[in-house]
DNA sequence: ATGCTTAGATAAAACCTTTTACTAGGTAAG
DNA sequence: CTTACCTAGTAAAAGGTTTTATCTAAGCAT
């Protein structure tokens, strides 16, 4: 490995008998301070040596470090899921192309939040900003954040007690559009498999579904709702407990795709058959769920959307606009 | 936002009143040099201010980012799949967790590459090693790094005629072992729907597979191979198509789980039972598989340790051993 | 008293940019 | 002729760290 020194912006200023400060100018096209001659030289000096600036450096002096953070919970493989993957795409996609911003990915295990690296993360200058996914009411070490200090931002979600920034889709039109489907298709008989009690957004889709459902004069009682955990075992434990507890049921909303597809899975093992004798709703739009027998029906939740816009709210969070 | 400036090392020797170096060096914990006395009062003194070094610099001084970068085609929404997803948890848990490094996530779309995006990665001392994900033969522009100046590694791929480093698993073992399983349940007609045949590894997956049919004397013709693009979509269209030039085929080996997931709902979708009137094998043992109707049969691929070996040699190479 | 060693600490250089404040030389206005 | 202003350019500071080379005072042997 060839011990190459790299080549600074001191050897353009040397090779083309200018001064750093010209090169800098010339480099960052401050116009009209630098002669046309002087110019060209430093430009063709700085392109026969390839110098390239360096971002450390860059960064060191205007204190911006140009990247940007992802931070989701630790769960089995964080980044095989593809309710995370969306938004991840759509964050990088977006940072990226229009910002030329880099993403950075951080997992918020045990010890990651012990430790605070969440806060390490801007005091040592790694990270312009900071993007929450997949927040529960239990994350409250959020809560070093409401000061607004830092650029960050929770997405696709919010917490009750905590004032932060955040951006989402309305999960409750979400779930009184499922409601109005199944109801308009004639059940009576209506089940929910919600993700985690903890979540916010879960709560707003419930309200929705359960509003809608009311609407018809169908109640939501407490053994018509369990918990899927937001997996697919979860959904199939959760879908055959709900059939056990009341056989009657002939429609069954759930959370997420995931679920769903759990769901499914589940009512099968025990014999019934989807959709004949039970309809199962799904919620996300999953790309997966059009390949499912038979495919899932499911509210379509724009997280590409959300994600392009939670990028943007945080650049405008880290360029000092409200 | 209040305008406090970040506690530098500066002040923290001031109030402690020793110079730069003793901080530092008692900061880095060089035994030996300090007596305790000044020790203990540097280290009070930095909890006192909080003192965080600054990456950006500490990063300017070692000409280390403490990044690695993970590069990926430009598919649609590219990190919504579960196949690199399983690869980025395995590599960012690895690398967090043993080396303290973190994760840049990057796309490689026609502009990435024809800008030459990926060296300047390294030029500007953004990171200080590259994984590719992803890689076909198509991806000549990978031959830039071929002189071996830039830590880099393709993961879970190879090139035929561009000398890199590269980590993966046997496939050509992941094919026989389809093989012999489709073959030991009495198939004779038997299909294959692989990715693309500019992948290395597919190759290596079909050369695998025809080796097992072959020894039990059974031929892979060209009609019994198609092209399932790696998607569901594709799996579903390759599997009808299969299927009718040549209606008696039994059983299908798809090169992943999203095909596999696909041919099913195309074989589904034309009448005919999945498994008793064709088996379906996949390829990858992504999670949902375990939830489609009926349970896809699919082959262990180890990506998680891919990942987590991948992460572990470019570390090696960044840390200049072999 | 002189020289040698060592522990403890430090000044200064290096890493690479960008920005601020300044200079010299020229032109236009009063 | 003086003042003001413009142009093209530069020196130096600032940003925050680590490392190398140097310094000082004390202890010890000669």
């Amino acid at each position: 490995m060839a011990k190459r020194r790299t080549v600074s912006i001191r050897d353009v200023a040397r090779e083309s008998h200018a001064s750093l400060t010209t090169v800098s100018l010339v480099l960052n096209r401050r116009e009209g301070r630098i002669s046309e001659e002087t110019r060209n030289r430093v430009i063709k000096t700085a392109d026969r040596l390839g110098y390239r600036p360096s971002r450390l450096a860059q960064g060191l002096q205007s204190q911006k470090s140009g990247l940007l953070a992802i931070l989701v919970p630790q769960i089995r493989h964080a980044f095989a899921d593809v309710y995370f993957g969306e938004l991840i795409s759509a964050i990088q996609e977006t940072a990226a192309g229009r910002y030329q911003y880099k993403v950075l990915l951080e997992v918020a295990n045990q010890d990651y939040i012990e430790t605070k690296q969440y806060l390490e993360l801007f005091h040592r200058h790694y990270i312009d900003g900071l993007l929450c996914l997949g927040v529960t009411n239990r994350d409250t070490y959020l809560r070093d954040f409401d000061h607004g200090r830092h650029p960050m931002l929770v997405v696709n979600n919010y917490l009750e007690d905590i004032k932060l920034n955040n951006v989402l889709c309305d999960y409750q039109q979400a779930g009184r559009l499922a409601g109005e489907h199944l109801v308009d298709l004639g059940h009576r008989k209506i089940a929910l498999i919600y993700g985690a009690t903890e979540v916010q957004t879960t709560a707003d889709l419930r309200k929705g579904f359960e509003a809608a459902l009311n609407r018809a004069k169908i109640k939501l009682p407490k053994k018509h709702t369990n918990d899927g955990l937001y997996t697919e075992e979860g959904g199939a434990v959760a879908a055959a407990a709900l059939m056990k507890l009341d056989p009657s049921i002939t429609a069954i909303l759930a959370g997420n795709d995931k679920m769903a597809i759990g769901a499914i899975s589940g009512l099968k093992s025990l014999g019934l058959r989807v959709p004949d004798d039970v309809s199962v709703v799904g919620c996300d739009d999953m790309h997966q769920a059009e390949f499912c027998d038979p495919p899932l029906t499911t509210v379509h939740t724009p997280l590409y959307e959300v994600g392009q816009r939670a990028c943007e709210c945080l650049m405008e969070l880290i360029n000092g606009q409200r």
